[in-house]
DNA sequence: TTAGGGTTAG
């Protein structure tokens, strides 16, 4: 790379403003002031909301105390580094070749269909038709036809052929560079890695061509590094890039997780060379934002590409939509499916199924399925990736006839159900506890050809072991064994879930010490379940003699990153455990550890992934506050939190300081939190201010959980929850939704002393019991309920919907005008910080003007 | 040289 410092004029890493882009353009295009401005102001409703004041910031150094929040705080940020890889994309053929050639294809499969598994008829053919086929277009026809088809061996065979005929050096290098471009996209990238060396080595592969085939086939299989790597060595072997070459680059970027930081420094460096971007450098450009879930950024590009005259097209369109649909910005997805129709640019199969995604990800399941409605109405074919998705949908919402009618509709158009599918259907199945429908529909995609893959046999197990059915866990990890087949991060995490969630968290951590041993380094997940187990634990599991586990001792985990073993002698540790597990060895010499040990674990947790630069989010936040809520004091809790102050006195300090009491200086820290918190999307937020007002309510903070809460409701973290007739408590976790009746009883009390009437009926939402297994028998509805008793109120259980609780507005009326009520709802603390007096000018309730003369009672309220 | 699908934590 030419430079490593980005220059000042480029930042759309973080979100320029439209000032900033001024800059950019006059920069970069000496463009007239006024010209961009006419293009700024003519820009489409959909993609002119507001820059956010302060987007996201780039990635920072971990656990600073004075740093802003990092974006990895996001509960929502995949930690898969190589997101989509769909290869076998077919690749159309220029029309270059020959009629011959096309002959010659069809001879070439045939050969290989003959029974001479061997590929031998592929030289003869070759060789009979040599003088009649013309030159390399026909053979890269042929090498590309090959590769389209799945015919990989052939292709090679082909290939081979061509270079041991072939003298000229030009014409050897755009064979090599085709090869390379069809290996890539097959995903092969190790034999494209061997075609490109040979090709150098043999003097014919320093071509720009070549080198750009190498980075796009390394970019394809997420090979950042090494397309960084490739590219250095083309700069120094004296080719000059070019815009095929950057572009791929971009593309490694995104698909190799390298962020959109180093995307940048790439296009940086190609304007700089003077290569100009084109169309397909944004797009790709746009996919890095999809990666990294960068939508202002991704927003930002999209007017640079209108700013530059460069035309949008479906690739464009179906990229910006996917960044909006992981960003969680859906209402703007479909303001943007809109405007594809105004330029021209039809939705196809891409378009519908990112935008059925999108919506299944938000909750929208009925707007999911009436898309699929719509793909039909309008004449677009369900592809295999629309099916798959459509039965996912129906799986996961536990509607199994549909799921399956979707399934075999598929195979009534031609389209086999494949891995995708049946693995769709398992976690669905076995998610609801259809274990029997579990072990048929497992037997039949064998029968049906299907092979399992890591994702099948990881469900299984983690569905079975969830429910205590080791038997069955251990001959389905049995069988994944003889397969062969590689366990990953993700297969470790959902096991150690697992066995998290049955209480056996030195399990768990055995086998956290056996996948690093193995080289597979866990990340936030994994860490996360291991302390979300501690801070629930009240027993760990001494089922296992420990001295039969060589190089694991206690609960000390595991110093330093994963390396690979070298030798597996200790033999498998996993089918020890479930082998412990089976009835009749069961786990009755259990001990009970006390919360104090946990925090020790949870620390010693915290500490392991500060080294490992695994950086906690706000998973990892809920899951410690949830501990917290579990200490057998209040100073053990405190203790905890000062503890993690040392990690990030940001986000631990305001949580220790609420819990202190409050004051203004941890309050005036808490908003600038807040604001930050407030950056995150949607369910992160929501995630933050539900740990934290529990872990304040458990201990009596409740002011101070009222406080946070109102924040909550002031900053639309949970939208639409509050109306003078309703409040929907469904996204809330108990401690806030307790907090929130308050203040919401507050304010409804306030209308009614200014002398207005109530609505006839009012009511309070806590939904159907979303995480709770039998339907509204949520923890929330009990919570709620028992609060609503306890304060007297004459809020009762609809009897039409389980999930509510009315009143009569004038029953609400009289009860607010009793002489205790006003009491009974004002919250007070029951510890204060010793300055707490000095609190002062707190957040405004999103209520009307309460008339604070009602009573003194009402000075501890904020308004 | 560019776009969409299934997996882990609360």
């Amino acid at each position: 790379m030419a430079s490593s410092t980005p220059p000042p004029h480029w930042s759309l890493t973080t979100s320029e403003t439209s000032k900033n882009h001024h800059s950019r353009h006059l920069k970069n295009t000496q463009t007239a002031t006024t010209k961009l401005n006419s293009r700024w102001t003519s820009k489409k409703v959909s993609l002119d909301h507001p820059p956010h004041p302060k987007n996201a910031p780039t990635a920072l150094p971990p656990f600073s105390s004075t740093s802003q929040l990092s974006v990895d705080f996001s509960g929502k940020r995949s930690t898969r580094f190589v997101s989509k890889m769909h290869f076998g994309r077919p690749k159309f053929s220029s029309a270059r070749h020959s009629s011959i050639a096309v002959d010659v294809l069809e001879m070439a499969i045939k050969c290989s269909g003959n029974g001479n598994g061997s590929g031998y008829g592929v030289e003869n053919v070759l060789l009979n038709y040599e003088s009649r086929l013309c030159g390399t277009d026909d053979y890269t026809f042929l090498l590309r036809e090959l590769g389209n088809r799945g015919e990989l061996s052939l292709a090679m065979r082909c290939f081979e052929f061509c270079v041991g005929r072939e003298r000229r050096f030009g014409e050897l290098g755009k064979l090599a560079s085709s090869m390379i471009s069809i290996l890539g996209r097959l995903g092969k990238v190790e034999l494209a890695e061997e075609v490109f060396k040979n090709a150098v080595n043999g003097g014919y592969g320093t071509t720009v061509f070549v080198y750009s085939a190498m980075i796009s086939a390394y970019a394809k299989s997420g090979c950042c590094y090494e397309a960084f790597r490739v590219f250095k060595e083309m700069k120094d072997s004296g080719l000059k890039p070019n815009i095929v070459t950057y572009n791929a680059l971009i593309d490694a970027c995104g698909k190799g997780g390298a962020g959109f930081k180093r995307a940048s420094e790439v296009f940086d460096e190609m304007l700089k060379t003077g290569v100009q971007p084109d169309r397909i450098t944004f797009n790709s450009l746009l996919a890095v934002c999809s990666g990294a879930g960068l939508w202002e950024a991704a927003r930002d590009l999209f007017h640079e590409m209108v700013y530059r005259g460069i035309n949008q097209d479906i690739y464009t369109y179906n990229t910006l939509l996917d960044v909006a649909c992981n960003s969680n910005h859906i209402d703007a997805a479909f303001e943007i499916m809109s405007e594809m129709a105004t330029k021209g640019i039809l939705p196809n199969e891409v378009t519908f199924s990112t935008m059925v995604r999108g919506c299944a990800k938000s909750g929208r399941f009925d707007k999911a399925l009436s898309l699929f409605n719509d793909m039909k109405y309008i004449g677009i074919k369900l592809d295999r990736v629309a099916y798959n998705t459509l039965v996912a949908i129906y799986a996961n919402l536990g509607r199994f006839d549909e799921a399956l009618r979707i399934g075999n509709e598929m195979e009534a158009i031609g389209l086999k159900k494949d891995v995708v599918t049946y693995n769709a259907l398992l976690d669905g199945f076995g998610k609801q506890g259809m274990y029997g429908k579990v072990k048929d529909l497992f037997v039949e995609m064998k029968a049906q050809n299907v092979s399992p893959n890591l994702l099948t046999y990881s469900t299984l197990i983690s569905v079975y072991s969830k429910e205590g059915l080791y038997i069955e866990a251990m001959e389905v990890y049995t069988e994944f064994k003889h397969r062969g087949l590689k366990a990953d991060v993700v297969f470790y995490s959902k096991l150690i879930d697992a066995f998290c969630k049955k209480g056996l968290v030195e399990s768990s951590v055995l086998l956290l010490h056996k996948m690093m041993k193995e080289g597979i380094n866990p990340n936030v997940v994994t860490y996360n379940s291991i302390i979300n187990a501690y801070g629930q634990s009240t027993t760990a599991d001494h089922s296992l003699h420990h001295e039969q586990w060589a190089g694991s001792s206690e609960l000390t985990l595991t110093s330093g990153v994963a390396e690979p073993c070298a030798n597996n002698e200790e033999g498998d540790n996993i089918e020890r455990i479930f082998e412990q597990l089976l009835p009749g060895k069961s786990t009755s010499n259990k001990k009970v550890i006390t919360s104090g040990q946990d925090f020790a674990c949870i620390l010693q947790v915290f500490q392991k992934m500060h080294e490992l630069g695994i950086k906690p989010n706000v998973v990892t936040f809920s899951a410690i506050l949830n501990a917290c809520s579990r200490c057998s004091s209040f100073e053990e809790a405190s203790l905890l939190l000062e503890e993690l102050r040392l990690f990030d006195n940001q986000i631990y300090g305001v949580a220790h300081g609420l819990l202190m009491g409050l004051h203004e200086n941890v309050w005036l820290q808490a908003l600038s939190l807040f604001d930050e918190v407030k950056r995150m999307d949607s369910s992160t937020s929501s995630a933050f201010y539900n740990a934290l007002t529990d872990v304040l309510w458990h201990f009596g903070q409740k002011r101070g959980a009222q406080f946070v809460a109102l924040e909550g409701q002031r900053r639309d973290v949970w939208p639409y929850a509050w109306s003078s007739s309703c409040l929907d408590l469904h996204l809330m976790s108990s401690g806030a939704a307790r907090a929130m009746v308050h203040a919401w009883l507050l304010s409804i009390c306030s209308i009614v002393f200014e002398g207005k009437e109530l609505p006839e009926l009012l009511s309070i939402l806590t939904g159907w019991g979303k995480h709770s297994k039998v339907v509204g028998d949520g923890i929330l509805k009990r919570a709620v309920e028992a609060l609503l008793i306890s304060i007297g109120s004459p809020f009762r259980l609809a009897k039409s919907n389980i999930g509510r609780f009315t009143s009569p507005g004038a029953a609400v009326t009289a009860w607010l005008r009793e002489s205790g009520t006003l009491k009974v709802l004002s919250l007070q603390d029951e510890r204060n910080h010793p300055r707490g007096s000095q609190l002062f000018n707190l957040p405004l309730l999103p209520l009307t003007d309460l008339d604070v003369a009602l009573s003194s009672n009402f000075q501890a309220l904020p308004l």
